[in-house]
Formats: structure tokens, C-alpha cells, sequence
DNA sequence: TGCACGAAATAAACACCGTTCAATAAGGAT
DNA sequence: ATCCTTATTGAACGGTGTTTATTTCGTGCA
């Protein structure tokens, strides 16, 4: 066997990436396996290996791609009011966690456990998403201090995260249909109600 | 082979849940497997499946006593001011997660995918863990209708979760190291003066 | 044109996995 | 002592991730 393909090693990989994000979201996490992945680009599994360094690298190269989505989606929010670009924020963060549930649940559960890819760029882009909301709670408040504007950002963020968690595994157990959009604006409202009161206390 | 032990069926479901669960405290989820468990307990694969349906199975009972635990947790916070039984339960929560890593992050995080136990009785704890959370909401604002309780209730604990998600996966990039206790002081109480004073504006 | 070189791809192997099931051995009853 | 029941097993099946010797091809050189 062994016909020379005419694909570059940069083309495979995106060939790969493409076949286990499509039967990611098809047929979840489990159908990712390298001989699956591989077949379904016309290649045998010891190919892979030439591209990606084992199938946690492969995921995670895919979860790189989904948190760029997920972050051009972020960055289409208007601007508008901080308040409103907060709640855009979430609201937008919710919506892609409903629309690619697989890739969402692959992008923030996927085993930490070992060594490879995480650290470097996901940090990055983490703290990018920090950043966007740090400077809407600045705007709000400019002579907060970087410590607690930090503090503050992360916190409402993970209020955020934990609802678009809970919303995805069906943990709410509540009645209606949008509950996790309603959490969303009760949350961001009364912490920002809570936070800006602070202020005009302490003045 | 096949000496015929002295164990009942309930002892051997004991004895295996109790490897599973070292094995997991000690290896990680990945070293929970048929083969691996079975022999910790001088058993083969097979016997397993005498007392677990499968391994899912097998984790869900897991899960079933880390919840149970976690709850027990909880239940041992001392009343005081509702403020500080929200603030405590919190506390608990994160404290808890960080304590038993692995054993909370199966319970949050295996596969809800398919068929198995989850929904009969981890829903009935969850609404407990809630309903918990309602009660002390409720002597804050005893006139709140249920729903909005019951919205409140939840919104507030997935940020709880929330917070406890990221600050185990390490996905906080905060210097502190108690970051993650203070995000919880912060969300509870600016949360919470948000929603009370919710209340003095209406009224 | 023919040929050798090097790279790309594979098939096969290894050691695991979950799960099932026929075969077996041990204890109790007759 | 024989039978019967039942707990237990080993082996099998099809799957997994990963490595590596082998094969096959495209290409450059004589």
C-alpha cells in the first residue's frame, strides 16, 4: 500500500482536526478515536502520529480552534454600556455553549490531568477574555484599584461559567426553558447592583 | 480456579466501590478500570458485573457516596445569620473540592451522555443542596414569591460552582493563592446586596 | 532511460480497555 | 458419595492508543 497522498503535513492536520470536530459534535467525545479519525480522512491511524504528538494533542489543538470561535463570538458583542456589554458577554457565552454543547463540554473538562498542550495558549486567551471584562468593570468603576478590579472580573466570570455549566448538564432542575438566560441577567444585575453600591458607601 | 469466597454480593460491592475509589483518590480516573479494580480486591473482571451493571455504573455509585459526603459536609455548617450559612455553604463546597479532586471532579464532570443512573436520585440531592440554599434566601426576603426564590437559589450556587470549576482546573491566573475563597466572599456578599437591596427600592 | 535514494504511509504488533459467556470448582443437600 | 446450585473464572471479541519495521512511491541523478 502506501500511494503518496499529495497532502502537505500542514493539510492533514487540518483534514484530521476538521474529521474529529465534525464527529465530535455528531457523535460525541467517544467517537474521537485515531483509527475513526484517521479513515475518515482516507488515512491510517500511525499518520496522525506524524502531526500530532497522541490524541490529547489532537484534542486539544481542536479545543484551541473552538475557544478562537468562541472568542470571535465574544468579540462580536457591540459595545454598548460596560452593563450591557457584560451581559452581552454572558449571553453570548451561554449561546455557544447551547449551539456546540460537545465542543464546549471537550473544551473546559477535557483531562488537565498531564502535561501537554494546555498551559501556554490557553492561558493567553483566557486572560483576554479577563481582560474584556476587567475593562468593562473599569469603565464602571475607574478608581478601583488592578487587584480587585481583577478579583472582581474572574468572580462574575466564573458566576458565568458555573451557569453555562449547570445550564448544559441539565443540574438547574427548574421549570422553565430559559432559566440559565434569566440566572444570567439576576447575576450580573445584583453583583454590578452590589458592587457599585460598595462604592458610593465608601464615599 | 474459581475458590468460592466468603464475601456476600453486598460485601463484594463494598469492597470494590472502596478500591474504585482509593484507586481514583491515588491514580486518577484512568486507573479506574474492570480488570485494575477487580484484582485490588482479589477478583476478576467478570465478578464486577455480577454487582455493576457496567463501569458506568460502577462511578455513578461512586458518585452516589463522594455526593453523599459532600452533602454530610454541608449539613454540618453551623446556623447563624443566613448571610453566613450561604457564605459557609460556599466555603464547604470549595473546600471540599479541593480536598477530594478527582472524587469531585467525576461527580461533576462523567459522562451524563447516556442511560445510567444519574437522574433518579442525583437530581432528589441536588434539589436538597438548593432547597438548602432557598431556606436561607427566604428569611432574607420572606416575601419573594417561590419562583423567584427558586431562581435566586440556583443562580447564586452556579456561581458557587462556578468558582469551584475554574479554581480547580487552575484556570483562575490569579496570583493569590485563596483566590478562590475570596471570589466566593465577594460574589455571595455583592450578590447579595444587590438582591436585598432589590427590595427597599420597590418598596 | 533506468536506477537508487529518501520520504510517506501502512500493516502489524503490543498492551491495554469493557463486556460476555461457557466452563469449572466449591459448598451444601440428599 | 453423589448431585446440584451458584459463585467465579478464563478466554474470547472487538475496540482503544501508540510504536515500528516494511513497503511503496515520487523524485533527482547518472
Amino acid at each position: 500500500m502506501a500511494k503518496r497522498k499529495e497532502h502537505s503535513k500542514e493539510e492533514l492536520r487540518e483534514m484530521a482536526l476538521c474529521a474529529a470536530e465534525s464527529l465530535l459534535q455528531s457523535e460525541g467525545l467517544k467517537a474521537i478515536s485515531a483509527r475513526r479519525v484517521a479513515s475518515e480522512i482516507g488515512y491510517s491511524a500511525g499518520s496522525l502520529y506524524t502531526v500530532f504528538k497522541n490524541i490529547d494533542d489532537l484534542c486539544w489543538q481542536l479545543n484551541a480552534r473552538t475557544l478562537a470561535q468562541l472568542l470571535a463570538r465574544l468579540d462580536a458583542v457591540v459595545p454598548a454600556s460596560p452593563r450591557c456589554c457584560l451581559l452581552d458577554y454572558g449571553q453570548a457565552y451561554l449561546a455557544f455553549a447551547r449551539e456546540n454543547p460537545e465542543r464546549w463540554s471537550l473544551l473546559f473538562e477535557h483531562a488537565t490531568a498531564n502535561d501537554v498542550m494546555p498551559p501556554a495558549w490557553l492561558s493567553e486567551r483566557i486572560l483576554q477574555l479577563f481582560a474584556r471584562v476587567e475593562q468593562c468593570l473599569q469603565q464602571m468603576r475607574p478608581n478601583l484599584t488592578p487587584q480587585a478590579l481583577e478579583l472582581s472580573a474572574r468572580t462574575i466570570w466564573s458566576g458565568v461559567h458555573g451557569i453555562a455549566v449547570l445550564a448544559l448538564r441539565q443540574k438547574l432542575f427548574v421549570s422553565n426553558e430559559r432559566a440559565a438566560e434569566m440566572m444570567l441577567q439576576e447575576l450580573v444585575q445584583q453583583y454590578l447592583n452590589g458592587w457599585l453600591s460598595e462604592e458610593t458607601e465608601h464615599a
